[in-house]
DNA sequence: ATTAAATCCGAGTATGTCGCTAGGTTTTGT
DNA sequence: ACAAAACCTAGCGACATACTCGGATTTAAT
């Protein structure tokens, strides 16, 4: 039960951009090399961010990437439904409408259900409070 | 982000065998059975449980599983932790003194760090309070 | 116009986990 | 002795992770 390298370098990479928000775009070479994170493999992460409209990108020399909205306006939970899919403990979550698949029949349907149900709550509860803009506060450097 | 088939069986069959709590051993094939699990399978989930001393043995004809506590005094949270070993969004929440692995590095150690260790925290909260018996509770044919 | 910096795109790869199947060995009540 | 059950181990197809790599495209700077 854990969250992919995908998410912390999602988080971390927003973080990074929230690091230089209204500075403009900031390079991924840059932000891989602050973050330490593999430049192509970023490459490839930052796309779902960018086509989920949390960042915007400018090509070509000077380009670089930038947030879209200020640091308070995205939650970890964002992030993190974008860059590994809603949080879905058990399968049977997923229908909107409490479809029932096909492996959760019987007697332990609601049983599972329920529990995987709270726990979803619970953890959409936690990501969704808090926000980059916090974690820019938890981590001045003098902040005190 | 998803718990496997595997937390869903072990709660499913912990659930079963504490449908039969107190009535003698019960064999895999008959849970595989009524839970709907493929019984091979089952076969290789079940070790853990017996090796966590949740579940004792007797083997032979008439044999089978049976709790070795009552329903009460087993949480879901324990039987995930079994099936699937602690829950650890991040790698870097693994030391117990917290120690830090070599990926987790630089400016957003704290950042993901704390992150995680709240959303960990939270979902210890929420399976820890479930126990069993909960929901044999819940699961009463005419509890009303 | 050329160059080069950067985003973009897609293929490939090694490793591991999941959810099984399958076949065998051992124990033990009848 | 027989058979029912637990026990053990190997393998397998599908998928995800965490990458690398090669190139195509855009575009600012020279």
């Amino acid at each position: 039960m854990k969250l992919s390298t995908k998410s912390r370098y999602g988080i971390a990479t927003i973080y990074d951009l929230a690091m230089h928000y209204g500075q403009g775009p900031i390079s991924l070479k840059s932000i891989a090399q602050r973050q330490l994170i593999s430049e192509n493999y970023l490459e490839q992460l930052i796309g779902p961010l960018r086509k989920s409209g949390l960042v915007r990108s400018v090509r070509g020399p000077q380009g670089g990437y930038s947030l879209t909205k200020s640091p308070d306006k995205i939650s970890v939970g964002n992030i993190i439904e974008i860059m590994e899919g809603p949080i879905l403990p058990a399968d049977c979550l997923s229908g909107d409408n409490g479809d029932i698949n096909s492996s959760c029949t019987r007697i332990n349907i609601c049983v599972t259900r329920n529990i995987f149900s709270k726990l979803k709550d619970s953890m959409d509860a936690v990501l969704d409070s808090i926000t980059i803009a916090d974690l820019l506060e938890e981590n001045k450097p003098q902040g005190d």
